[in-house]
DNA sequence: ATGAATCCATGAATTATTTTCAAGTAAGGC
DNA sequence: GCCTTACTTGAAAATAATTCATGGATTCAT
């Protein structure tokens, strides 16, 4: 009924006062307009303008429909504006699932300077999948999936961003906080803490205790990093988290990283997203920025 | 671009969750959909939605479209409504002029009921007009004028509305206030007191002095009614206006209404619109009203 | 007054767009 | 595996928009 265009030619014959005129500006012949509107007002029932002299006078609809196009007519324009920015991939949202507890720190780091380089990518952050991260991916709950295990699915795309050494943390003043690495029989006298995840998900169980049939003295689980890592610089147990993460901290507090095995446990972590997404342009970039932002950790 | 159907599809798409259902609902066939919304894509340069299985889901573009047209819609269909009242002559604005001071007070009692009736129509009073009322019409600065001077003029149309007797009004313990009529050289030693507006619109020197060749003592203008009556009540002086206003005021403030001459004056108020508005519902029903109206004053 | 110029309306012809029709492809259910 | 469902696609048909050509009305200048 009353089309985008309609408005187009109220609002063009207010700006310059005549149908001749505004068919000039759209391009269009007066014919054109006159017919076009005159279709308009036979839907409506109501002129729009009344022929007054050589002039279009603007009924009360006709003043209605120029603050109607007055109020529409940006919002469209606005709207192509924003969709052509999501189609170049500058705007979007940017949801980010976290299936590695200590990244979230990490994460912190990446995401401010990526929030100034793309203003118009909005940031989330989810850390509970109720079909795990790779089903949030599949599910578009989130958009990029932060995880030390690249399962591979069709459809998925992996990338690493960076390496680190998962090492024991323990209170300065212990033991083992001078010795070059931990056996795993180090710790069956030891409270162990780690987050509340399955115990195939920690590699100080799958790739330390685990091969050497050990297990702590006691297991418990904390949510925080922050809370965790107090528990053991006041000698409530240990436990274990990336090196750079450990060595940020023990600035602040009394705790000290010690080598897993004389080998230690290398981990890397990978971002994944579906395979559809590898061309968006912020995703492209937050790869970017993630794998830049690692060097300064290293 | 995006025009008013594509938002139309999108919706209807979210609501339904398919293509052929948006199709069936919005009564098309899915084919012309799929067209439709091919184009635009082309156009926007991203794809609004991608096939999932045989499930249609929203791209980042779509969503966007989605929101854009659960708030652009409403307004549309909101405008329809609104011009098709307007069409129906149910809503609208009434611009009153007056020409006649007095008549305020009547046109008081008009507008309350009347904006009762029509709860679409904007009632807005003028009082000054750059080129009198009748120029006033002509350029669209009111709709009605309400004026005891029906001059003709191609293109307008006028309905008296109510006829009264102008008399003078004097304060009760005046020796005129108990005199059946008063005569011109009545007025010699008294001050007149009259709206601020020329002498050749004051039927008290029109058809009254003039024609004597009589004028009062003093002559003062004073613009409300009110203070003019307390004026006269105060013995500063007399006036002359409608019987009916005088006779409200009366009880109120001790003052008298006087015949002017043995016949009186006799006038009438006219209403003046448009002729091409003759038609439409507020107005004509604006006129009704004030001929109703008057019945109460007489 | 009269003629020229400006502006809008209108009907017919043309052009463009939308819609349908008729297959075709791909995924999901049995 | 086969049937059903749902979207695509290209071509044809239907519809709508636009132009062209013209006419009527008003204004302006001579």
């Amino acid at each position: 009924m009353i089309e985008r265009n309609h408005l187009e030619i109220v609002r063009e014959v207010d700006r310059s006062g005549s149908l001749t005129a505004a068919a000039d500006a759209l391009c269009l012949t007066q014919s054109a307009l006159s017919h076009a509107m005159k279709k308009l007002e036979q839907q409506l029932g109501t002129p729009v303008w009344v022929r007054e002299g050589r002039k279009l006078r603007p009924t009360q609809s006709g003043l209605y429909l120029l603050s109607l196009a007055n109020r529409l007519l940006p919002q469209f324009d606005h709207a192509e504006e924003l969709v052509g920015q999501i189609a170049r991939g500058q705007r979007g949202s940017l949801r980010i699932g976290m299936e590695c507890h200590p990244c979230y720190q990490w994460l912190l780091k990446v995401v401010g300077p990526y929030l100034e380089e793309w203003p118009g990518v909005d940031v989330d952050v989810k850390q509970r999948f109720q079909f795990g991260g790779i089903g949030a991916l599949f599910g578009y709950d989130i958009d990029v999936l932060v995880t030390p295990d690249p399962l591979h699915r069709k459809g998925l795309v992996y990338e690493p961003v960076f390496d680190y050494e998962q090492v024991l943390v323990v209170p300065s003043d212990h033991p083992l906080a001078s010795r070059p690495w931990a056996e795993p029989s180090d710790l069956e006298s030891e409270t162990l803490i780690t987050y509340p995840v399955d115990a195939e998900r920690l590699d100080i169980y799958t790739r330390f205790l685990v091969p050497a049939h050990s297990s702590p003295a006691r297991h418990k689980t904390i949510e925080t990093t922050d809370i965790m890592l107090q528990m053991v610089a006041a000698g409530r147990g240990v436990s274990a988290l990336p090196r750079w993460l450990v060595e940020e901290y023990a600035h602040q507090m009394p705790i000290s990283p010690v080598r897993l095995g004389r080998e230690g446990i290398d981990k890397q972590i990978f971002l994944g997203l579906r395979e559809r997404d590898v061309d968006v342009a912020y995703l492209q970039s937050f790869m970017t920025m993630a794998r830049e932002t690692t060097w300064g950790l290293d």
